[in-house]
DNA sequence: CATCTTATCGTCATCTTGACAATTGTCACC
DNA sequence: GGTGACAATTGTCAAGATGACGATAAGATG
């Protein structure tokens, strides 16, 4: 049933999401379990179709909305890349534009919802090709992974996975999570804490992970990391 | 006349090339004056559709060459970022994926060809307000600045910009032209030198430039500067 | 109270950086 | 041939950053 017609080529436009978060300490990323053709019944990111009068960021959070549960305030959403090989989609020509959203804590999808089929499976599990991704989502992903862990190293961008106040402990958990690395609590604490315009201190304390209490702080996750904290 | 039917909403697909290069020392752009509306007599960023069995990367080299007569060795090339305001071509849905290349001493673009409107501009006078770019290209080409700026402090991207042989002063002299800065030439030399995998030297000395003649090197455009070369 | 756990501070050797002086090869010119 | 001029390259030194690791602090738990 056509309905548009054109004389330029026709493309198709989507997003696909990299929703990528920590849970239980292990750095995972949202996938959906599809259920129509083609790769029926195999994992994929969640996305959709841009439509006719939206601009892709927003299509960008409304598929975010409808396939996750996931609001605006929720996640840090930033451009990853855009994949267009002619023959990426074996319906037709579509161009997708994938995005990164960093989040702390995102719900459990909601059963019920477009978004029933969703869940949040570990990263390295979903890279390692037991059950490869549908269409050309396991090379977004890898986009967006390292995409990811660049960021820790020369912005605040750990503190997008932090709930709003959080302790030097828990960002440098994320850190941890996220590289696969361990690091050193005490320089991490030095150097984190000592990064202009990085942390602001709340002056509030917490004993929540046990231990000795430690300062709450908040985080600037557009701040430059100057210098770096690099990765080996 | 239309040609094409769809039953999904419907979206032409440009790209849009930020070219970058160094011309007598200034940081310039390559900018096409617009024979056709809209925007007919502005100043653009060089660009066009894509084709309906064409990789997008693909579309990019193409106008590279059809608008400017850079061939595909001529420049390095990343994908920048994807345009997609509903609004941001009046024609109709267009949605531009812009792209980034990098060159050495590029051609004056061919009279008589497509490119014959095409010129590089100092990129600090075509963002000066003084006529500003066909549409959205303004915000284009200051994503794209800034990604070339960044680019030089952690990568070896710098070279991209030199001969294949090239002296430790001239890779200064990129620096100093991409950021507005004047580097200390002994601590310039001291950092790229003892940088692992950056330079390699080729074992040739020349005295083009003056002074004292200098050792040759040849640069590692993809490596990673560890630890980066950072701007204030 | 003893012990466990994590936070935070201190120390020290090493590495990197910025500032700047000193030395080195060639070329142009007298 | 001698003398500058010029940019490349090497050295030096103090200040700052880093990695390794020991020491102390402050609650929770039994």
């Amino acid at each position: 049933m056509p309905k548009f017609v054109s004389e330029f080529p026709i493309f198709s436009v989507t997003v696909d999401l990299v929703v990528l978060t920590i849970r239980d300490g292990v750095f995972s990323v949202l996938v959906i379990r599809r259920g129509e053709k083609p790769y029926a019944g195999r994992l994929a990111l969640p996305g959709g179709f841009t439509q006719e009068r939206e601009d892709i960021e927003d299509a960008a959070y409304r598929e975010l909305k409808e396939e996750a549960g996931i609001g605006k305030g929720d996640v840090h959403l930033e451009q990853l890349q855009t994949f267009g090989a002619p023959r990426r989609d074996p319906r037709s020509r579509v161009v997708s534009v994938a995005w990164l959203a960093l989040g702390a804590d995102l719900p459990d999808p909601v059963a019920g919802s477009d978004a029933a089929a969703a869940e949040f499976r570990p990263v390295d599990e979903v890279l390692g090709s037991a059950s490869p991704l549908a269409f050309d989502h396991a090379d977004i992903l890898s986009v967006g992974v390292e995409r990811a862990r660049s960021k820790l190293e020369y912005t605040g961008a750990a503190a997008n996975y932090c709930p709003p106040e959080f302790t030097v402990g828990e960002l440098r958990s994320v850190y941890e999570a996220v590289w696969g690395v361990e690091l050193d609590p005490a320089n991490f604490h030095r150097k984190v804490t000592r990064a202009e315009g990085f942390l602001s201190e709340t002056g509030e304390n917490t004993t929540r992970g046990g231990g000795r209490p430690a300062k709450l702080f908040r985080g600037s996750p557009r701040a430059r990391l100057n210098p770096p904290i690099l990765r080996d």
